[in-house]
DNA sequence: CCAAAAGTGTTGGTACTACACCCATGC
DNA sequence: GCATGGGTGTAGTACCAACACTTTTGG
């Protein structure tokens, strides 16, 4: 009782059951105005032929977080593009994966312009699913807890829209604003008032940078707007919340 | 590369590191209107003497949210009082225990009304520090990356009193607004407009819910004030951000 | 070739809500 | 003396409308 108490006293290496620590990637992108999650095809048991998340298994003496920007990397084929990658959750019931005890540290990605299939690695069975309103969920099977850790990685996505400038990590580097708004339109399915948007976003120091003097090529017809540039601000205050 | 890409394929039991798992636990209460944490003496090595979070390793069959309430009974004593218990993050540089690979999930915990030392087990090693503004740390020495979590932590706390109702965790089953506006002075080092307060508390269905005819024994003089209870909202819409 | 129509981007205005700050009243 | 409630100015949002700049269409 003692020992339990303290931390790591009565320390015994080997007393302690072995868990694998794993990490899985929920990795969002935007394509044609859609949330979009890349998902992979299991090739083995259990779960044989569902989707999955991309993961694997964080090395001996790899930080779990560095584990997970190499996953990210190997999944993606994205080495050099800026992704945003933060922590999510993690997820330690027993039963989660039936062979062995795994408990996995799941992050959340975000990406623009993400290819249909993952450039690096057998790129045969990985692909993107639309992620849909109002249950948010892609229409496949799913491996694990996995479906869990989408519904919750939605969420986050969709919360830290609004009180931080991350939409800006959906759009490639340069782009105008009605593409910062087509971000909030896929994540949340409706979007904010487009004049309010706008004040909003270029009264908020450090959103979007101007990019000087650049307009983009008109494509059907059309007033041609104004290029931006990711700003170095992370927050938004006050938050932009999203209606009821 | 193949098997790495592919979550759990290639799969033999004893290829994979030993992890061991352990929650953490930031047990924060408020006494005297300011935020304490609970914080264990360590008695062994390594960081002797040193203070830790209190926590400990999962079992073998045990969820790893389960074995943060488990850890919590046993530290606090607080076996059937409401205790909100959440989630933190998780922890896994390679070398933060310098005796064996250990991946750490940090939870959150809020009380109302924690006793100097838990009752449960020997108490003698167990206390609250004070979390003072504004480098948000106890002025003690802390083990591990405990200091990292306990940042964390904090802030955590201080952004969820923001869009949640969470602050009722920390006041006892009825109290009075006035022992709620101080949860806040508390957690933010400010508290909001004691007006704007009272009219944005009680127009929120479901924050607090009023205790019929029951008032609170004036203290000091003074017109008695109403006692409230916890309600069962949990988001606060729209948020009350803490200014700049 | 020129003028009008249509489409997109940009800007402005008003009603309403919520908050900061202050003050009056009740017990 | 503390609890409660009201009042005013300001900021931010929902909703609406107009204007600017471009391509397309039609004479």
């Amino acid at each position: 009782m003692t020992g339990e108490n303290t931390f790591l006293d009565g320390y015994d290496p080997g007393a302690f059951p072995p868990f694998a620590v794993a990490v899985d990637l929920a990795v969002f992108t935007i394509r044609e105005g859609q949330l979009e999650i890349m998902l992979v095809r299991r090739a083995g048991h259990p779960f044989q032929d569902d989707w999955a998340l991309p993961g694997g298994f964080v090395g001996p003496d790899e930080a779990v977080d560095a584990a997970a920007g190499r996953e990210l990397a190997e999944e993606t084929g994205l080495t050099n593009v800026a992704v945003h990658l933060e922590q999510l959750a993690t997820y330690g019931a027993p039963d989660r994966d039936p062979r062995m005890r795994v408990v996995s540290v799941a992050y959340v990605a975000l990406a623009a312009d993400l290819p249909e299939a993952r450039s690096g690695g057998d790129a045969s069975d990985a692909r993107l699913w639309p992620v849909e309103s109002p249950d948010d969920l892609p229409a496949v099977a799913l491996a694990f807890d996995h479906a869990r850790i989408i519904r919750d990685a939605v969420e986050r996505v969709r919360s830290k829209l609004e009180y931080t400038t991350l939409a800006t990590a959906f759009v490639p580097e340069t782009f105008v604003l009605a593409d910062l708004l087509g971000v909030y339109r896929a994540v949340w399915g409706r979007a904010p008032d487009l004049a309010n948007f706008r004040r909003k976003v270029l009264a908020t120091p450090g959103f979007v940078v101007p990019v000087a003097d650049a307009k983009r090529q008109p494509t059907g017809g059309g007033r041609p707007s104004a290029l931006y540039r990711k700003g170095p601000a992370s927050l938004l205050h006050p938050a932009m919340l999203r209606g009821r």
